[in-house]
DNA sequence: TACAGTCGGGG
DNA sequence: GTGTACGACTGTA
């Protein structure tokens, strides 16, 4: 019998198969099989540059053993218009890798494009088709596929996942602080627990558990940096040939080495990648961002950029929203840059000076408040883009319409519609449709969360948009067009200055796409609906209330009380819902013991109805806070919560002075685990020197060692933080000369 | 007091 | 696939 020729499913995985030389594709057939189809899939790049060199090119290619159809022809450059290429097309892109290779080293004078793209992304421009979509596909009884059609778009707002089959891979302890001892598998309802040792054995149950379950993805706790070296470097050094985690058994594990990599002003350490054929492997500590958006939010992403789900699992959106680009640009027919080289125009020293400036700041209205309304942009800088047609290749262009740009004074061409609006558009409109549907839902709907984190991963992908944007060494950026997104933002939010001061309210707080607005008596979502259509109506942008504040209160400099901070705050929405920005519990390296604390004292004030009940519910919090610093004193506080978590900046012997974090790395270098920049070291301070006990030492601290004294002092400053606004002195507190006691007539 | 080192921001 | 922001703040010398 022979096979069907017809299938529906979902597509798994798209590579370029190791073998002949086209596309491998996986499909999950709704009937259950997972089945590995291919398809021939030539690749055509192009080269550009003198006349001359390009003939020397094509005599050049003539005799090399890998095939290729040359053509001279013209292709449309994003900056430049039509420009004369040589079109290279190869049999399929193993031989396309293989020969760009070639020509960077011998014609590395030369600008090459559409040279260095994924696989995925190709084929998604070409044909549509998209990672995860569901999709018929016809094919030859040898499994060659003949037609794939879509039965799916990217937009849509339901998305019938795949029915995966998940292996989960757990190691006990966290092998970023211990050497595992056992593994932990979780398959198709089954619980094993796995010896780590001997690797031998390891290898072969779950070699076994594999070939059994035949999982879509291996969801791992640490697979990158720890199981799979371990697993592998065992094979490799035993000849244990057998073992294959791939799907694909063609396909050897595709390996990638650690590293530290500047980003965002910090450094950002990622371990070695392991990643699999036909079937995913996902290391949930090495994943980006994973935390943020979870594994819904990375479907979400594959399913928009166009890269896999391996791929852009472990990428930043930032990789995520230049495949977009990348894809608006190939079915555009615009050439993609190998490398930039669009040269920043140069512009005078003094209009740098005046428009090189980001969002606009306007400094708080210090103290306690009551009846405010906090007014959001949404996703202000990609909203901008899209609705100025803010693009590199039309900013400081001229042409038959133009609008010209606030501040900057340059025109921006209007008759066209620029790559980057082009490629936000979709984006911006699916999250807005994605929030408006989780509006009408209630927390405890089972789509809701799902919702949310595929909310959370388009917002990020449009957050980094304009980073790109202005990233001289990005394929589509400009320097201009990344200011005249901030000049944009300016003039909008001072026209919603404008607008609230117009309908009565008192501005006390803006930043950069915020608004924190005062009026007596605003206490309801309609009440502010006349100033959100108003700000609509004069700068053309979506605008959303995020809230009204039940009180907030902004908080003033640690250097001189008298001088406001800009987003340093806290306040409580009238639905309970807390808002910090910039205290000590928003902070990384705040001990866990110690944000606890200030959110504790938030929900005692958040639980008053209006200030005046302030006073009353003050000795509970009095009470509350002795209770904590008793135990303290007595040792109650697990060493865990006293953690000082801080992130390496620099290799230990960068350091001029060793910061408590350095010492305590070094500590853990004496016992031969050394941290990379960019990993984080948890410490707790001690007495006495060096001052601070490394966590994850061998052994035990002793819990006497603990520097309560310094805990003490940074838990009254906490303490302090949050209480100030209200009147209470940091004398007040416990152990103060006077506790108990606070100023009345501050409300 | 100077300066070196770390953090936030977007939800 | 990677913005070497920028300003507040803390700890050390």
């Amino acid at each position: 019998m022979s096979p069907p020729l017809e299938r529906r499913g979902w597509l798994l995985d798209l590579y370029p198969s190791p073998e002949e030389d086209g596309l491998t594709f996986w499909l999950l057939d709704e009937t259950g099989p997972r089945v590995r189809l291919h398809q021939p899939f030539p690749v055509t790049f192009y080269a550009s540059g003198p006349f001359p060199r390009l003939r020397e090119l094509w005599r050049f290619l003539r005799t090399q053993p890998i095939p290729v159809q040359l053509a001279r022809t013209q292709r449309q450059d994003l900056f430049v218009g039509l420009l004369d290429v040589l079109a290279i097309e190869t049999a399929g892109p193993n031989a396309q890798a293989r020969l760009f290779h070639t020509l960077t080293r011998t014609f590395p004078d030369l600008d090459y494009y559409d040279a260095d793209l994924p696989a995925s992304l190709r084929y998604t421009a070409i044909h549509q088709v998209f990672l995860l979509a569901y999709c018929r596909v016809h094919t030859t009884p040898e499994a060659q596929i003949t037609t794939l059609e879509l039965l799916d778009s990217p937009w849509t707002l339901e998305t019938p996942l795949p029915p995966l089959r998940v292996m989960t891979l757990t190691p006990t302890p966290d092998p970023r602080h211990h050497p595992p001892e056992t593994l932990l598998v979780q398959t198709g309802g089954h619980l094993i627990t796995l010896p780590v040792h001997p690797p031998a054995q390891l290898v072969l149950h779950l070699h076994a558990l594999l070939t059994k379950h035949d999982p879509d993805l291996l969801l791992t706790d640490g697979g990158d940096p720890w199981l799979f070296p371990y697993l592998l470097d065992h094979c490799q050094e035993n000849n244990l040939a057998y073992f294959n985690p791939n799907r694909d058994i063609r396909c050897t594990v595709l390996r990638r080495k650690e590293n530290s990599y500047f980003t965002y002003g910090q450094v950002v350490y990622r371990g070695a990648q392991t990643h699999l054929f036909g079937r995913w492997h996902i290391d949930r500590h090495n994943a980006m961002m994973f935390g943020d958006y979870g594994l819904e939010g990375v479907f979400e992403q594959a399913r928009v950029t166009g890269l896999s789900v391996q791929e852009i699992a472990r990428k930043s959106p930032g990789a995520g929203i230049t495949a977009m680009q990348m894809l608006t640009a190939l079915r555009k027919g615009i050439l993609v840059p190998y490398q930039k080289q669009q040269a920043e125009r140069p512009i005078s020293a003094r209009t740098l000076i005046r428009t090189d400036r980001g969002g606009l700041v306007y400094p708080p209205i210090l103290g306690l408040h009551t009846d405010v309304a906090e007014l959001d942009f949404v996703s202000m800088y990609p909203s901008i883009m899209a609705h100025f047609n803010l693009s590199p290749e039309t900013v400081g262009v001229g042409g038959p319409h133009t609008e010209t740009i606030p501040e900057l004074g340059l025109p921006v061409d209007l008759s066209r519609p620029g790559l980057v609006p082009e490629t936000l558009r979709p984006l911006l409109e699916k999250r807005i449709a994605l929030k408006m549907l989780l509006a009408t839902l209630s927390r405890r709907d089972c789509e809701y969360a799902s919702l949310k984190a595929r909310a959370a991963a388009l917002k990020w992908l449009l957050v980094v948009c304009f980073g790109y944007l202005g990233y001289k060494n990005a394929r589509f950026g400009r320097i201009e067009s990344h200011e005249a997104v901030t000049a944009y933002g300016r003039e909008s939010l001072m026209r919603a200055k404008e607008a609230a001061e117009d309908l009565d309210y008192r501005v006390l707080h803006m930043y950069v796409d915020g608004l924190w607005l005062a009026k007596p008596g605003i206490k309801t979502i309609p009440a502010c609906q006349p100033i959100l259509d108003e700000i609509l109506h004069r700068t053309g942008l979506p605008i959303a209330l995020e809230g009204i504040y039940k009180w907030v209160a902004f908080l003033p400099s640690r250097m001189d009380a008298r001088v406001p901070v800009a987003n340093r705050y806290f306040g409580v929405f009238q639905n309970g819902d807390l808002k910090t920005r910039g205290i000590e519990a928003r902070r990384h390296d705040t001990p866990p013991w110690l944000g606890e604390v200030q959110i504790e004292i938030l929900h005692h004030l958040a639980r008053v109805d209006n200030l005046s009940q302030i006073p009353a519910a003050l000795p509970a919090v009095f009470t509350m806070l002795q209770t904590h610093l008793r135990q303290l004193t007595t040792g109650c506080v697990p060493l865990e919560k006293l953690l000082v978590s801080q992130t390496l900046s620099r290799e230990l012997d960068a350091y001029k002075t060793p910061s408590p974090a350095a010492r305590a790395a070094r500590q853990l270098e004496a016992h031969g685990k050394p941290i990379r920049p960019g990993q984080r070291v948890r410490f707790l301070y001690t007495r006495g020197t060096p001052g601070v006990y490394a966590w994850d030492e061998p052994g035990a601290p002793d819990p006497r060692t603990v520097d309560t004294g310094r805990y003490k002092e940074l838990f009254v400053r906490a303490a302090h933080t949050i209480l100030a606004p209200f009147g209470v002195e940091e004398e007040s507190l416990p152990y103060g000369k006077k506790y108990g006691q606070f100023a009345h007539g501050w409300a």
